[in-house]
DNA sequence: TTTTGAAAAATCATCGATTATTTGTCAAGT
DNA sequence: ACTTGACAAATAATCGATGATTTTTCAAAA
């Protein structure tokens, strides 16, 4: 079961001189729990509003309970999980005025943290955001592919936080990383394919382009008009599946 | 053990009618020690940037390591407390741009989550809010007597947080409340007496008319210049003592 | 039929002991 | 004197078992 010695442990997806944004120098049980969790959560893999089993998810991802909980406990704190006393841990629900709360604060804080980027940001951060614009533009995104749709999630992800990164408020970036994480989730379970009338590529270009001009108002206003587009259309998704 | 029929269990502190902003309907010995670690290290009796060695810990809290690891965990989200794997613990930091930071967002946050509640808000929350504004006046707060202080902290936190319960959104509600914690840590370590310039009665009073009023602009205003003052008078101290 | 209450099952919470990792110490080698 | 590496102490992480609480079941009474 334990890897013998000489073994290595590859660490998944790291490559140097990229500022990630998933951290996976992980190496105790728990805090690998909390990226698997947190995938699994985010995903669809394990269904919003369900209890979660501290039996059954012990045996399932092949940990012990005291992990388990450490790992459940991180996980409130990204809004993923909700706990009770004596009642255990449970999937955060989905709803259509959580869906409109995250939406709200993403242009809220989104476009604060944009503005402060592009108040204080320096080169390096402008020459990510460039990157990231260019990888997330490369990044085929087929419905018909499930594996392209995880991918893309991934860039698209990088593209938004990056974005923000050059704020240098840590507290503030927290913030916007969790509800985009929540968003994700909406966006994984209730959306495969984009509205026929956006240009996706489009609206991040403009973004982009008018975050590295250090234009404040164009760039906060496209942003904000690309959060709230997909706000829309998900509310939309969310009222076909009859989600109050 | 069990009560018998007709026996009343009162929660202890829960006044009904009265939103806490403090629920204290805890059970485990986990979700207990969330709280007085959170109490620990918001008054400073924990201090900031050490190490939280668990074995001393368990014996001075008189608990076992699992709850206590878990109530930590949970405190990583409040901004309290960090981890790292295999290195544990520590108490969150103090410093000047993490004053700031804290500073700036509650600027954003709560004039942004004083607005919404102003909008959408009820009879009831401007009751509330009336009620908060009384209850803060009528508090004092007396540098020589230590109880004076910790009772005013809580009554002038109910204050903030009641001014912005209208909002309807419990996500930037639980985000202000984190700020809210991390602000108040910096007062209760850093500053017992009020600058003498400040009428803080007034400023309170004004910011809490021009809520009932729904004058969304002169109350965020005044709120907005409040917080601000605050973090001034706060960052002074903090470079008293030689904080970077 | 509905309600009640006690026993049983399921599940959560806690503990003490064991294992793994990191940190500190000190002597040997350069 | 400075670095290096092995050993020892301190500390963190995990596990399996035990204890406590909640939920479910089901039979008896209204």
């Amino acid at each position: 079961m334990q890897p013998g010695p000489g073994s290595l442990i590859l660490e998944s997806g790291a490559e140097a001189a990229t500022p990630s944004f998933s951290d996976d120098g992980k190496n105790t049980i728990a805090s690998q729990l909390v990226s698997r969790l947190r995938e699994a959560i985010i995903s669809g893999e394990l269904e919003a509003g369900s209890k979660i089993n501290l039996d059954r998810a012990k045996q399932s991802f092949n940990v012990s309970l005291s992990p388990l909980r450490e790992a459940l406990a991180r996980l409130i704190s990204d809004g993923l999980v909700e706990f009770e006393d004596n009642r255990g841990y449970r999937v955060s629900p989905v709803s259509l005025s959580n869906l409109e709360e995250i939406t709200s604060l993403r242009e809220e804080f989104e476009t604060y943290a944009l503005r402060e980027s592009m108040r204080v940001g320096d080169v390096d951060w402008e020459g990510n955001v460039m990157r990231a614009l260019h990888r997330l533009n490369r990044t085929e995104r087929d419905a018909a592919k499930p594996e392209t749709l995880e991918q893309w999630e991934a860039v698209h992800r990088e593209f938004h936080l990056t974005l923000i990164s050059g704020c240098r408020k840590p507290l503030l970036l927290s913030f916007c990383k969790t509800m985009l994480n929540l968003n994700d989730r909406y966006r994984r379970t209730f959306l495969t394919r984009t509205s026929g009338d956006r240009n996706v590529s489009v609206e991040h270009s403009e973004i982009a382009q008018g975050t590295v001009a250090r234009d404040m108002d164009y760039a906060c206003d496209r942003l904000r008009e690309h959060i709230h587009r997909t706000g829309t259309n998900l509310r939309r998704h969310l009222a076909e599946k009859g989600i109050a």
